[in-house]
DNA sequence: GTTATTGTTTACCGCATGGTAAACCGTTCG
DNA sequence: CGAACGGTTTACCATGCGGTAAACAATAAC
């Protein structure tokens, strides 16, 4: 019952790579080719390809082929689903009241042993 | 020069895996112990004791030995530097005044040819 | 019609990852 | 003391990942 291959997954995973963030970064600043997105970076067209591949799975990139040149434009979509993730933790964990009371009772019981 | 490792990497590595997200979820409501955070999955120790350590190298996690007790409890530091990331690009984007431009040039060049 | 351009595909390699089993270590309890 | 408890460590395994090289496919240019 463990959702296997969530989309957060993919989410997560795409952007816990340098290049990708770059490729992300460059995205955000508009479209590019495949090409132009690889062009930073010192590795394989095939290297290229796969990085785009796991930002296309997850949904982070959205590729339009026109002739042999494929565009690429981001979708923030996912990242606003990662971003609301964070949040919803973070905002737990401000509003943790009883963890503050244990830890006030922990700091208590070791200050006076 | 790629800055290997960055912490940018490890905290998206770390929030990759549905195990570590549930445990940080969990963490989030309050400390627990590394028996009490591995007790909803099926899985040994040793595999616990792992994913407690993905989220402690990243520094989403931080751990209080007392007796043979490891009370751990959540840093949301890193989170919240993993949102920024994530806003400062979704900014970029919202920006995207000459992506517009250019999405509109190519739809033209489209419907005229 | 040949040649160049833009990307993909197909092995293949090295290494990290998630998981297990089993031995181990320190602490607490009886 | 010895036994149980809470975690870690050490192999070990299967799988996935980032990267390459080389062959391929399709479109554009000459």
């Amino acid at each position: 019952m463990v959702n296997r291959s969530d989309s957060l997954d993919r989410v997560f995973r795409a952007l816990a790579d340098p290049t990708r963030r770059a490729m992300l970064t460059r995205l955000a600043k508009g479209q590019a080719s495949i090409g132009t997105l690889g062009d930073p970076f010192a590795m394989t067209k095939a290297a290229v390809t796969k990085h785009v591949k796991v930002l296309e799975r997850a949904g982070l990139l959205v590729r339009a082929v026109e002739g042999r040149v494929h565009t690429c434009r981001i979708d923030p979509a996912p990242l606003t689903k990662a971003e609301q993730w964070v949040e919803q933790v973070r905002s737990f964990w401000e509003g943790r009241l009883d963890e503050l009371s244990n830890y006030l009772a922990n700091t208590e019981s070791r200050r006076a042993p």
